[in-house]
DNA sequence: TCACGAAATGAAAGATATTTTCGTCCCGGG
DNA sequence: CCCGGGACGAAAATATCTTTCATTTCGTGA
């Protein structure tokens, strides 16, 4: 038996038996009957427990089984495999796989007690589904009118309160960086002040998740009347921000609770929304938005250390 | 089972490198500038074919690779494996999920005449790339440490500049929600002048991807030899910031490109540590946090106006 | 440009792990 | 009671991995 497959291994190569990938504990169950004792025991140990299995050298699992080195590799052979050290390598991907197909059961909401591993995943997927969400919503034709009046602005005013100020403030940053006239402002009187001087060919835009932050809405509101193109950036496209937007851009939200704020996922969301902006507006200017990148990369090199390659 | 390991590693006092179990890829990408150049072949040829990599040994890999044996293992080790066995164990393990996750890599990089379409799925594609890969690859016993020194700080001082200043901010935002004692300081000679007041228990937490912004070291390292416990959050762990934190958290750097600069997916790794360490501290101080986030919420309601369900 | 020292690298020795060999032991039948 | 055949494990043989150390390479400063 074990020299007929070996044979077969040998002389074809040995496409005719692939080893098996996942299907390992349905040939044990299949070749259990042919078996010795103790490569049973060899069989069913790694059966059960594929992963702990994976970790053990020969030695080891002869060990744990009660057995010899001899009989493990035995059992690996009538498994299918040229010897243990490929066996284990089976066993490494299986645990891989068992592993990654209990991860999408992380759909509950973060609790009090969970460990810190399950909260950075948890967070971790949901911040990965506002991405995908967002992205899949959001409306390709008013984002690139966004871009084209971004492009072609004379000057361009965020306005963002909280944790979306901040998200205001990137955007800006990033303007900034590729030569456009761009400003962050977080206080609405000094915002409202300044949006009285735009006129058209100015760009506006208010980022708020709720859409009803009367902070923002008020410096797009007269934005809006002095003739600027407004955008807004915002969770709810029915909410009174859009009253005065050219351009709605919306941001998905996911689910939130006590521990999980608004702040948290709709951030993700604007900062993708900001993201595309300005990789948008960085295309239609490439001429002149790539070496004013290099230019600002370059002036700061001279604030970071050489990095140390040793220990 | 792995995780079993995992977690004796952890918490058995062995913090430096708990063995990846799929944030390989990431892995390799975080440490490959702190590699040398035969080191760097040897961890592109794994990153590149896990599968293939897993069947060869070390001979094999080194050949394939044209270095040596030792070469190999020294790259092993880098990225966190006590030898090239347990390397390939993983990559048997990664090779494994790969095929049953079918990954499909829209690995092709922005173009200056991408449609806008194309823009907004690329970037929400590597966003959550990068959420994916930091999430994979954060050391929750650093991440527990960081927590449990925030959640008993007297006091909390962020430090980060440019892109990384704004998350700062947000930090800071989200912990004086729950009543800590938080300042983001983006002025470098204000943050050195505050660091001299911090003491043993109070928190230092520095944001820099690189890893080697001066003006983010030197008030870290002030802290740091006052006593204060100390962050980093950083894209780089060999790089001088982590000289003087007590605790690294590292962010996952995705591939970067003319249009793409680092300030871009460095952020979306940064925050969501930002928000894992502001849950994790909100959990810990629950009697104190909810109340004060009702309280927050509260307070700016009456700067929203009532949405209006109508045209 | 050259010399110097530190880091990187590979060849080979040394240590482990795996595979093979071979003899013992156990079991059922004559 | 003795014998044949296979299961089984101890230990030798081999393959693989790890460590050591001498050599080479590279960057640095004079």
């Amino acid at each position: 038996m074990t020299n007929d497959v070996k044979e077969i291994f040998g002389s074809a190569g040995a496409p005719p038996a692939p080893p098996a990938p996942a299907a390992l504990a349905a040939k044990v169950r299949t070749l259990a009957p042919s078996m010795t004792r103790s490569m049973q025991r060899v069989a069913e140990a790694v059966a059960d427990d594929p992963a702990g299995c994976a970790a053990l050298t020969v030695t080891g699992l002869a060990e744990l089984t009660g057995t010899s080195e001899a009989t493990v590799v035995r059992t690996a052979r009538l498994l299918g495999y040229p010897g243990y050290r490929d066996l284990r390598l089976a066993l490494a991907g299986l645990a891989a796989q068992q592993q990654s197909g209990r991860a999408p059961a992380i759909t509950t909401d973060i609790a009090v007690d969970d460990p810190i591993a399950d909260v950075v995943a948890k967070l971790a997927y949901d911040e990965q589904q506002t991405l995908a969400d967002t992205a899949a919503g959001l409306d390709t034709v008013q984002l690139a009118a966004a871009v084209t009046a971004l492009a072609g602005a004379r000057r361009t005013d965020v306005y963002g309160v909280g944790a979306s100020g901040l998200v205001a403030q990137d955007l800006t940053q990033k303007l900034l960086r590729i030569g456009l006239m761009a400003h962050a402002h977080s206080d609405p009187h000094l915002a409202v002040t300044n949006a009285v001087q735009l006129r058209s060919g100015d760009v506006a835009i208010a980022i708020t998740h709720s859409g009803t932050t009367g902070d923002v809405i008020e410096p797009l509101r007269v934005a809006f009347e002095r003739g600027a193109t407004t955008v807004a950036v915002t969770g709810r496209p029915d909410s009174p921000v859009t009253q005065y937007a050219d351009h709605v851009l919306t941001t998905s939200t996911a689910r939130e609770s006590e521990l999980r704020p608004a702040a948290m996922s709709s951030r993700t969301g604007q900062l993708l929304v900001v993201d595309c902006l300005f990789v948008g507006v960085a295309q239609r200017t490439y001429d002149a938005a790539a070496p004013a990148l290099s230019a600002s990369y370059e002036a700061l090199a001279h604030r970071h250390r050489a990095v140390r390659k040793g220990p």
